[in-house]
DNA sequence: GCGATCAGTT
DNA sequence: CACAACTGATCGC
């Protein structure tokens, strides 16, 4: 970020001061147990679940920021060796437990990098947020704003995640025989299971590493290792799959949902409306069709915009962590940066901010809407494709089950019985 | 054995 | 069709 004194999520040697904004596996590229390049400033959050990720980890090197406070650190400038003062605020992110943005200050102006986030703009936390950022940024003009660009297009829309949740607890109510499976990462999703736990008044079944992460959180009642106490799994995101969805219903009629900003992750399934017809009247959807006035035509695109049931068994729902676009539009009118970078590169075309939002901060238009960085990846892997052993603790119904045919990609499925 | 990087999955 | 986040193989040390 500032050659030679500070990094946020880039592990590369060079800097004298690292910050992580959260502990997702694509901001961790670098890191590991053996760290001992410079301290790390983070959460609260973070600094409490990075042992558990990174075992052994010198947690001397490990400082924390807390919210909504400034804290100083002297650095040395790499030519002059003379001191120079930076201070740096962690701002909740809203993307998963412990995120955080980071503001800093100093000599050299301001700069805001958003990490991973979600700016909602309706709602009681999203004016607490707002209120937070413009505390924190006072009077301050903000040079550089460093943007989660990873949904900055317009064509990315989605509901508030309140929204969201409410759809997934009507699918999962409107399917009162079913066992319920969700996919989720190793972080963050939590208040969506929170929302599902509440609101149907039930425990929701997470794989054994997933349960530590929950105590970590401080959560020790609504989560259970135990199938027996409830019929929703939360389950790896990477278990997730058509097969996994079929192979349990050869056992148990079983749905899945899976919660995405994308609004599909496969090709739409056309079927014969079953299933969805039985979530068309459920509480939720036939309350706002009757608030607008009448009957959706388009089921796909209607009310229920961001449901979509791709396969008989399984459900996506747009509960994003990232913002959408509308969001950061909101979020560059807030803040008024002079410039603005967006940090996902990772993608085959990175959007830069400045194409849609420049003229919201008086930035020039850059003349080309992408920047392409393609890298070819070639594809000859020509050897005998093992059979994978992917353990994949999904929480079954019976009590005994090693294994289940999956066809070209085997996922081996096993018993996890294990008690609170 | 560890970590970085690449390839591939959902 | 897309992404973020992840797992697993491979390679160099």
């Amino acid at each position: 970020m500032m050659e030679g004194l500070i990094s946020v999520d880039r592990w590369a040697e060079g800097s004298q001061a690292y910050f992580l904004t959260h502990l997702h596996a694509d901001h961790t590229h670098g890191l590991s147990s053996t760290w001992a390049k410079a301290p790390i400033f983070c959460s609260r959050t973070t600094a409490k679940l990075l042992p558990f990720k990174f075992p052994n980890f010198d947690l001397s090197l490990l400082h924390v920021l807390d919210l909504g406070s400034w804290h100083s650190l002297s650095l040395l400038l790499p030519c002059s060796a003379s001191k120079v003062t930076l201070q740096v605020m962690a701002i909740d992110a809203h993307h998963c437990p412990g995120a955080v943005m980071l503001l800093f200050r100093g000599e050299f102006g301001c700069m805001l990098n958003t990490g991973d986030f979600r700016w909602e703009i309706n709602g009681e936390r999203a004016k607490l947020g707002r209120e937070m950022l413009l505390n924190a940024l006072k009077d301050d003009v903000v040079d550089v704003l460093y943007l989660d660009n990873t949904y900055c297009n317009p064509s990315y829309q989605f509901p508030p995640r309140d929204v969201a949740a409410q759809q997934i607890v009507d699918i999962i109510t409107s399917h009162p025989g079913h066992d319920i499976v969700i996919g989720i990462n190793t972080l963050g999703k939590e208040d969506l299971l929170l929302h599902i736990a509440k609101a149907l008044n039930i425990k929701i079944w997470v794989w054994p590493e997933r349960l530590q992460t929950m105590h970590l959180l401080g959560y020790h009642d609504i989560f259970t290792t135990d199938t027996s106490l409830t019929r929703v799994r939360a389950i790896p995101r990477y278990s997730f799959s058509i097969d996994t969805l079929e192979g349990l219903n050869t056992m148990y009629p079983t749905i899945g949902i899976i919660p995405s900003g994308l609004p599909w992750v496969a090709k739409p399934f056309e079927g014969d409306g079953k299933l969805f017809d039985s979530l068309l009247t459920s509480r939720y959807n036939r309350s706002k069709e009757s608030s607008r006035g009448g009957k959706q035509n388009d089921k796909i695109h209607g009310n229920l915009g961001s449901v979509k049931r791709f396969h008989k068994y399984i459900y996506s729902v747009q509960y994003s962590d990232h913002s959408s676009y509308p969001e950061i539009e909101e979020f560059i009118k807030l803040v008024q940066p002079i410039n603005m970078k967006g940090i996902v590169s990772s993608s085959s075309c990175y959007v830069d901010p400045v194409y849609y939002f420049g003229r919201i901060c008086g930035i020039n238009q850059p003349s080309q809407k992408f920047d392409h960085q393609h890298q070819k990846f070639g594809r000859g892997y020509n050897g005998i494709k093992k059979k994978k052993n992917r353990v994949g603790p999904l929480g079954f119904h019976l009590n005994r089950v090693t294994e289940m045919r999956r066809g070209r990609r085997g996922v081996k499925l096993e018993e996890n019985e294990c008690s609170e």
